[in-house]
DNA sequence: CTGAAAGCGCTTACAG
DNA sequence: CTGAAAGCGCTTACAG
């Protein structure tokens, strides 16, 4: 039983060590009798084999990182793994998850990039790099792949959202439904770490103002920067009240993630601001909990683009030609209970 | 740049291999003077080191893997690798998610696990494993650890969840409330594995008989294991079914998940059935969407117990003695707004 | 189509 | 405290 070699399989079969190996690896050149008595024996002796041994000799760790900001299990990062996984693990490779929480973690990660041979790829998740961290990048000799990336710089290939065409289907919609003056919520980041998502502020008022919206009839709330890390309800708290407080408020906003529009309208409405008579909300991700809180918000499809990214970094590694390196996912509005028409004038 | 060995390092710092290995690795017997030497040559030539080559010559894979049924962006399996991370991680080793989606790949890993040389120890989440593989798994000699699993058997250690005293907490609430009729709903598995969570119903119905319930005031909805996989709205549909034509309908219920109370929560009311003042509904699991409805519900933490599980594995791997191998986490009532005094007779 | 030999980059006794 | 040597279990040219 275990620890049993390649060599075990060689005597059981009566051929040498490099034949089993290429036979049980699916090379051709073996005779097609052979490669039958070798895969028996194989069967029989319940042989693996050792991945450091294969990944030593060959030079492939048959790894592939991803690597995080933030925890495994929020909704991005674990549909991230499981698109990763999904195409990773029929080809054979493990897929590590790594976590920089911080940025001298971060730093310090990069920092040995180069000299590392412990993996075959790696894919970025939701990361806003400096332009040195992506210049290293590039240097690499593995692939790259940026996922929810900000741009495509650095990375040999990237999947990322559109979230200008995002932000102009949500302004269309409100402009349909009459609404004359919007918001866009920003949501506090506990991080230190910029991610994608921050992009969809500009996105949105470039948006609105293609939709001939006046920079006057638009307000970005909760972008302070100022005062750091505030607590996700303490956050909630600020923008309501400078809603409640605001003298030509929007009738309609869009939300940067779902989770903090769910919790914006919980506190809204419990200041006496309908959802959706006085005010429209829109949130952004279409995860778990928005079809709970019958929430209008934009679809996307974390699972797919990691499916991509993977498949992008599947080709990286085999060096094959790819039609597009750099892609642009699409989005889709969902229209749930939290959007209406905009309440007449008064 | 890149691809540099021990024997660059100890080129530079003008040493042996071996030396380099020993210092770089913490052990002691070396010269502190040497030490810094070959800190600084490490340093300065960005080493380090190839798992690989380490793993193959000691043996040891550094690799812990985490075995699932089914998707990694499931709440429990995304916290649960969450909880791995942050024990596993300090702790050098790599944790790499393993999925068994159907009996036939199961049956397929258990098959080569004897000869398993690529990890050190694995963890098993959420398994109801039959007798012949809690066997294979007690005769390994890599360690094995059960996470929610259905009992420690098989397992050389175990984090469970206290289900009798979880559904013992949920009854004395619904009889202090006064609910004298109590149902308890079992969510349609999508799977061919039976998880843990199915020895609910049971613990319910004890506990229930303990606190003098009778046989006839308790009743088990949604088990037809009878017609096959229904999906989850036909689930909830047939279990609504059934309350609307009961007699003796309960006036409380208890649900298996969150999610299913949630869904089952919403059909209730479009049937007119109001939540909590004509039924109280308590949940399980305190997801994230548990909050969000303002559902009561029983507490648990799977990333808590993910750490407990990756602790237990690491003190196995590192033959540490254990005070307890086998761990029963309790959970706590989360009083929300499902929750209510039962209504008056009539 | 098959085998003998070298080598992947470390660790681990064993001397000294 | 340090170094030379063997070996971990494979893969990869190179002969044949």
């Amino acid at each position: 039983m275990g620890r049993l070699t390649i060599h075990d399989v060689a005597i059981e079969a009566g051929v040498s060590d490099s034949t089993v190996s290429r036979a049980l690896r699916g090379l051709d050149r073996v005779n097609p009798h052979t490669r039958a008595r070798i895969e028996d024996a194989a069967e029989r002796l319940h042989f693996t084999f050792s991945r450091n041994a294969s990944s030593l000799a060959s030079g492939r760790t048959m790894r592939v990182t991803l690597l995080f900001a933030g925890g495994i299990n929020t909704w991005f990062n674990s549909c991230a793994m499981q698109g990763a996984y999904e195409v990773l693990a029929p080809e054979g490779y493990d897929i590590v998850p790594l976590i920089t929480p911080d940025q001298a973690e971060q730093d310090r990660y990069f920092e040995m990039l180069p000299g590392n041979r412990n993996t075959d790829a790696i894919i970025v998740t939701s990361f806003d790099l400096d332009k040195q961290k992506l210049e290293l990048l590039g240097g690499l000799t593995m692939p790259t792949i940026g996922l929810d990336s900000r741009s495509d710089d650095g990375y040999d290939a990237s999947v990322r959202l559109d979230e200008n065409s995002a932000m102009l289907d949500a302004v269309r919609l409100l402009r349909s439904l009459g609404h004359h003056r919007l918001g866009y919520v920003e949501q506090p980041s506990s991080h230190e770490f910029k991610f994608s998502s921050k992009l969809r502020s500009q996105s949105f008022i470039a948006s609105a103002r293609t939709c001939d919206y006046g920079q006057e009839d638009l307000e970005v709330f909760g972008g302070g920067h100022d005062s750091m890390p505030r607590s996700f309800d303490d956050a909630v708290s600020s923008v309501v009240a400078t809603l409640l407080s605001d003298s030509r408020r929007p009738t309609a906003l869009c939300v940067e993630t779902d989770d903090f529009a769910v919790a914006l309208i919980a506190r809204l409405r419990h200041f006496g601001i309908r959802v959706p008579e006085d005010m429209t909300v829109i949130g952004f991700d279409d995860s778990r909990i928005a079809p709970v809180a019958d929430l209008t918000t934009i679809h996307q499809d974390p699972v797919e683009m990691a499916r991509l990214a993977a498949r992008q970094a599947v080709k990286l590694m085999k060096h094959e030609t790819m039609d597009r390196r750099h892609i642009l996912v699409g989005t889709s509005m969902i229209l749930r209970g939290t959007s209406a028409p905009a309440p007449s004038e008064g």
